[in-house]
Parts: C-alpha cells; sequence; structure tokens
RNA sequence: GGGGGUGUAGCUCAGUUGGUUAGAGCGCCGGCCUGUCACGCCGGAGGUCGCGGGUUCGAGCCCCGUCACUCCCGCCA
C-alpha cells in the first residue's frame, strides 16, 4: 500500500464500498456527536467524509484532532445509511470508516479559517495566503487560471504562433513606465532593468525572421497599483505577426480571445461579431476608450438645443466654439428623487452639480381631446393640414378653443404667447409645412411634456427637439454635461455608468468586447508645451511618412488599437512602424533628434537597416482577463502570490534590506529620505 | 505626492444625546451528545475601543495630530 494513499478525497464512489483505502488530507471540519465524530477529509481534488465510532482503535486520536491538521486515515469504505447521503459531494454515496490514523502534520490555531466563506483583511490573508490559497474560492480562481493560460497557448499554437522567451534582464527604456533596476556586479555604477513588457524583442524577433511570436511574458512595471492594477509585476499574452495589416491582427486574435471567453464565461454570452469603434467616437458615446457595452447608454452631443437659448447658464458656454453639451439619456430616471440623486452625487465627484430634464405623460392629450370634439379619429389630424379649407378651419378652432379653455396646459406662456403658438401652427397649416407643424404640436400638445428647471429655461420648442433627438419617452430623463469636453469627458463617462448602473440598464451576465481603434498618434503634453507620443511610439501612423511630414501631429491617427471588455482594457496593440526615416521622423516630433533615438533604441534602430519586415502585434493583459471571467473586481483573486498595494509581499518578506556585504559588492550605499 | 472611506474581541459587526461593569454572531477552550455534513445543547476564556494629545465632572462617541488598511487621482508609451 502507497506510504500515504490509495485515493485521493475526491476518488471514491459506490463503486468503491467494501474495500480498504488509504487517504491523506487535511481536516476540514469535524463534527463530533460524542458517540460517533465526522471528519470531512479534504485535499485538492475532493471531500470525502471519515466517520470515526468508540468501536475503533481510532476513536482516542480522532477525538484530538483539530481543523487543517493533516492526517493520514486507514479504513474500509462503505455506503452512508440510507438517508444520510450528501447529494452536494460527488463521495456523498460513501463514507470511510477509519481503523487507523497518523498525524502527518498538526496545525497551530488558524489565524484564518479554511472552512467558510467569511471575509477577512487583505494584511491576514496575504500574510497567510497559503491559508487563504487553501480555500475554495481561490483555490479555484488559481486553477481557473491555469486553464485560461492553457487554453490561450493551444489557441495561439492552433494559430501557427510560436512560443518564445524573452531576456528578463534588460535595458531599461526611456518612454514609459518606471523601470525596476537592477545592478550589475560585473559593471559597478550600471544597471540593468526588468522589462516593462517585451516589446523591443518581439520587434526583434520579427527582424531576425521569424513570423508569429507569442509568449505567456511577465512584465515589471514600478508604478502605484489599482484594485485592476497589480503592483509590480503581472502577465500578458504578448504576440506578433510579420507581413500584417491591422485586419490580420484582428482575424487572428479574435478567434483566440473569443474562445478562451466562451469556454470560461460559465454560460454567459460572449459578443460574436466585435464593434471597432473608433477612439473619438468612443470617447463621445461613452466618455472612455474602455466603454462597457453592457451599458445600453450612448451620449449624445446636444449643443444646438442649447446654442442661444434661454437657458443661460449653457447658452454662455457654448459662445466659446471649443465648448459642448453632452447628453446622457436616462430610460426610467425620470424621477425627481432619482435625478436629485443624481445631482448630489456629481456634487460628490466635485462638479457643480448634473443638470437634468424629465419627461412625463401630459395628463390628457389636448390633440386627442380636439379631435374628439370634432369626431374625427387622430389619422384625420392629415385632414387637419391639408383639408379643405372648411376643414382646416375646423382643426384650427379646435386648438384655439382647447387652449382658451385650459391655458394651464401652456405652462409659462402668456396668453398672447399661447396665441401665438396658435397661429404659427395655423401659418404653417397654410403653408403646408408637415415637420413645424408637428414639432409645434409635439411640443405644445403632445404626448410629453418636461419638467425639471432647464426645462422651463430652454422652452417648449428646444426641449421637445431635444426629447426627439435623445427619443426618450414618459418617465424618462437626460442629464446633462457641459463644457470642454476634453476637461469633462472623463466625468460624463462615469455619470453614464452611474446613471446605467443605477437604472438597472446594464446587464452584468455577459461580456461585451470590442476592437477601439485608430487612437491618435500625439497627444499635447500641457505642462512641457510640447507633443508626446500618446500611446506606443512603436506604432506606424496612417499615412505613414508623408502624414509626419505634411499634417498637424495632433491629427495623425496610428494603426494603434484597444480590445475593451466590461469596461476594462483587456489588450493593445499596433501595427508598427518599420521604416527607420519613419521612426527617426515620429521621435523628432516628439522632440527627439535622431543620434538620441539612435543611443536609446540603438537594437531596433539598427535592425530597422537591414530588411525590417512589416509587422504588428497585441498583448492581452492575462491578470485582468482572469479576473473578468473568474468574476471578480480585484486582481488579488486570481493572483497565487500578490503584493499588497504597498507592492510588499508580506508572505515573503520583500523588499528587504540588503547586506552590507551584498552591498559592496555592487558597489551601492543607500542614501535615504531624512524621515 | 494628493483626495475620500474605514479602524471596537482572532473574524464580521452593533454600541442611542458624551453617562453604571463595552455587547452579539462566528471562531477558540472545556463539558454533554451514536448519523452529522453551517450538527445541537451548556459553560468559559478572550478588549491598550489603531496610537498620541486635547475638551469635559465624565470620551468608544466631540476636537487636533498621527499610523495602518482600502479605493481613487497623479502615474501606468
Amino acid at each position: 500500500m502507497h506510504r500515504y494513499r490509495t485515493h485521493t478525497c475526491g476518488a471514491l464512489r459506490a463503486s468503491d464500498v467494501g474495500e480498504t483505502a488509504r487517504l491523506s488530507g487535511w481536516c476540514h471540519r469535524i463534527r463530533d456527536h460524542g458517540g460517533v465524530l465526522f471528519v470531512d477529509l479534504r485535499d485538492h481534488y475532493g471531500l470525502t467524509q471519515v466517520v470515526v465510532d468508540p468501536d475503533s482503535p481510532a476513536f482516542k486520536l480522532a477525538e484530538t484532532v483539530r481543523a487543517e491538521w493533516v492526517i493520514r486515515v486507514d479504513g474500509r469504505v462503505r455506503l452512508r445509511p440510507a438517508g444520510t447521503e450528501n447529494p452536494d459531494l460527488p463521495t456523498g454515496q460513501v463514507e470511510m470508516y477509519a481503523t487507523e490514523i497518523e498525524v502527518l502534520g498538526p496545525a497551530a490555531e488558524l489565524p484564518l479559517p479554511v472552512f467558510g466563506d467569511v471575509e477577512y483583511p487583505e494584511e491576514t490573508r496575504l500574510r497567510y495566503r497559503f491559508l487563504d490559497l487553501r480555500r475554495e474560492k481561490l483555490h479555484k480562481n488559481i486553477m481557473t487560471r491555469g486553464a485560461i493560460i492553457d487554453a490561450m497557448r493551444a489557441k495561439m499554437k492552433g494559430q501557427g504562433f510560436f512560443e518564445f522567451q524573452t531576456p528578463i534582464l534588460t535595458a531599461s527604456s526611456p518612454e514609459g513606465a518606471r523601470d525596476f533596476l537592477v545592478p550589475s556586479r560585473l559593471h559597478p555604477g550600471k544597471f540593468y532593468a526588468l522589462p516593462q513588457a517585451p516589446q523591443q524583442y518581439k520587434q526583434l524577433i520579427m527582424m531576425s525572421g521569424f513570423d508569429r511570436y507569442f509568449q505567456i511574458a511577465p512584465c515589471f512595471r514600478d508604478e502605484d497599483p489599482r484594485a485592476d492594477r497589480l503592483p509590480g509585476e503581472f502577465y500578458q499574452l504578448d504576440l506578433e505577426m510579420s507581413f500584417v495589416e491591422q485586419e490580420d491582427i484582428f482575424a487572428a486574435v479574435e478567434p483566440v480571445i473569443t474562445g478562451v471567453f466562451e469556454a470560461f464565461a460559465d454560460g454567459k454570452p460572449v459578443t460574436k461579431n466585435w464593434l471597432r469603434i473608433p477612439y473619438a467616437v468612443s470617447m463621445q458615446k461613452y466618455g472612455t476608450d474602455k466603454p462597457d457595452l453592457r451599458n445600453p447608454i450612448e451620449m449624445q452631443d446636444v449643443s444646438e438645443h442649447f446654442r442661444g437659448s434661454g437657458f443661460k447658464v449653457f447658452a454662455r458656454l457654448l459662445e466659446d466654439e471649443k465648448n459642448r453639451v453632452w447628453a446622457i439619456p436616462g430610460t426610467g430616471g425620470g424621477s425627481r428623487a432619482f435625478c436629485d440623486r443624481m445631482n448630489s452625487w456629481a456634487q460628490g465627484e466635485g462638479q457643480p452639480g448634473l443638470g437634468y430634464i424629465m419627461w412625463r405623460k401630459r395628463a390628457r392629450n389636448p390633440l386627442e381631446q380636439v379631435l374628439f370634439e370634432l369626431g374625427e379619429s387622430l389619422p384625420l389630424t392629415l385632414g387637419a393640414i391639408f383639408g379643405d379649407h372648411e376643414t382646416r378651419a375646423r382643426a384650427k378652432k379646435g386648438f384655439w378653443d382647447y387652449a382658451q379653455e385650459r391655458d394651464e396646459r401652456l405652462p409659462g406662456l402668456t396668453d398672447q404667447e399661447s396665441e401665438e403658438v396658435l397661429r404659427r401652427i395655423d401659418a404653417h397649416i397654410a403653408q403646408g409645412d408637415l415637420e413645424q407643424v408637428n414639432l409645434l404640436r409635439s411640443a405644445y400638445f403632445g404626448e410629453y411634456e418636461a419638467a425639471g428647471p432647464i426645462a422651463k429655461n430652454l422652452g417648449h420648442e428646444r426641449t421637445e427637439q431635444l426629447r426627439q433627438q435623445l427619443n426618450l419617452k414618459d418617465g424618462d430623463a437626460a442629464f446633462f454635461v457641459a463644457g470642454n469636453p476634453e476637461k469633462f469627458v472623463k466625468f460624463a463617462g462615469a455619470a453614464r455608468t452611474k446613471v446605467g448602473e443605477e437604472l438597472k440598464l446594464v446587464d452584468f451576465d455577459r461580456f461585451e468586447l470590442a476592437w477601439i481603434v485608430d487612437f491618435p498618434f500625439y497627444e499635447w503634453n500641457e505642462d512641457e508645451k510640447k507633443v508626446d507620443f500618446s500611446h506606443n511610439p512603436f506604432s506606424m501612423p496612417q499615412g505613414g511618412l508623408e502624414a509626419l511630414n505634411g499634417q498637424d501631429p495632433l491629427t495623425i491617427k496610428a494603426f494603434q488599437y484597444d480590445i475593451a471588455c466590461n469596461g476594462y482594457e483587456i489588450a493593445s496593440g499596433g501595427i508598427r512602424n518599420h521604416r527607420p526615416e519613419a521612426m527617426v521622423k515620429a521621435f523628432e516630433l516628439a522632440g527627439y533628434d535622431e543620434a538620441t533615438v539612435q543611443e536609446r533604441f540603438g537594437g531596433m534602430y539598427r535592425a530597422f537597416q537591414y530588411g525590417a519586415p512589416p509587422h504588428g502585434g497585441m498583448a492581452a493583459g492575462v491578470d485582468r482577463i482572469v479576473m473578468l471571467l473568474c468574476g471578480v473586481t480585484n486582481l488579488r483573486e486570481i493572483s497565487i502570490f500578490p503584493m499588497n498595494q504597498q507592492a510588499q509581499d508580506i508572505l515573503m518578506g520583500a523588499p528587504n534590506e540588503a547586506s552590507p556585504k551584498q552591498l559592496r559588492e555592487l558597489h551601492i550605499r543607500t542614501n535615504l529620505p531624512e524621515k
């Protein structure tokens, strides 16, 4: 018999009844009934119920066993008594009657229980990560992570990609994130850097004549973490292809990502036909370059309705042509309580507030009323407009009498103004201008009326045009963000998310994938008053060298794309700039002369001189994808030994101090900040 | 570097207007219990109310400072 086990704790079935077996594992849960004692024995594979009673020689020892002790148990497999089976366990038909127990590893009192699903402080969980990892959820997440990575590899290989390893000790790169530095012992005063990504290596692999590269690549960046950004290190599914255009990359990547999502989505629907959303459109509709497309809200520019209007705050803003008014349509948000809540939320975000208009049904539709009085049905309205003189006169009189009787239906209008509206309707009827008639009809007598301070100032006609543009109905609202879009876009995006979630318009149980394309190549650096690369300096500008020479740099787009999923950026890539003269020009516009390029990107620059193939690729964030597929919102839930928010590994004790000997060898003396 | 939130038993949390000895559930320890699987019942231990200072007759509660954790901004080509 094997020293420790004949079966795992997930293996025994009814077919094993009568066998003698040996199990080893952790005491998951102990239920002591005095006369009979149950131990749920757990290992990686599952849970088996072990039973001991006073007739067993193992009874005395069994009574001393505590949670998370590691024990070996010998015994007989038997069917559970009728009625005591546990259908929730794969091994639930059977139990093991223990005849011998050996303690392999006793456990001290636990700082963190393995059993149950109680929340524990992050610090305790990290310090005792090995215990946390025994817990069902985290254990499962880590296994899922491995399976996802397996699937990525299999699908990449299926697409003809080949896996390469690139160096971990490399050179510091000037652009981008802060590097982790590693001092060189052999070269005093010099440093290696850990790669922020294998970007240059993978391009060099293409220039070395290989064709389809991929790697589950560790990446290192010394930047502050976020919930969706691990401190220090993370993994990318990194890929690069030669002789390709953007379309070829999309065609290679979509099946990989879709396939992985479908395999692990747990039945949730995954986008079949990916949208391609230009960066500028994404910013305008969603207020971000990583939209959550599960939220159906699309923002719209409604500046025209406010320009020169009675709502002076916005009208005045719009006198500056950089400024805009965007609307966030909120289906079902047309209650005072909700709009007030959004307004105070906006104030909490540091905004002056969030303007809104609400729509509701008019108590009675006056036009229908008129037609009713005329003994006619609604479709005959057309007759009122295009009919003979007498019919039109009756229709007009109908409107007129109605307004006389019920001028409260024209809130905020004086008698003269009401009369004026009716005259205008009459004039448009006479001209047969159906569009104008309809607008005025809808605005003053239509099915919906608008409410809220903005509506009052904006007037019936503009409010109605706005409603029609946004296609809003009874019980809906629109929220407004105004100013310079560059400044408010982020807040607008947050407001879109807030409105969508609060109104329960977001279907969380799905994965919505999309390409975001046509990123700007450069952006304006306000601090240094210069042009900067906005994404990746190695991307090919659309229009190539010609665009770099002739076009306003800030209008140049790049062959640069991201994948957005449910509000996260899960991948980023581009077609690379493989022409040395274009590379030099691109860097020149960002303020780097050719000598600097040669010095800083020597390897790449050299490679470009000797036959560089057109190439491009992408890198997908493995951790973020796993996080989405595991349904969690924190990367520490899917990473086996993560560091804390302060980039410390409190399990291993990293970072720690180096010994004087180590520092001497490295010719390094510390110069600590004064406390 | 900056802003918000949190900090009471090992854990999750309650704690009234500032007022007697700071509580509950889970966990832990002991006892009872022969079919449980979140076993049950009885009992017990366990507290620098994050820390320091202040106001007050009196502070878990109010004020100031500080620390820790966490989320965000900056940053992350």
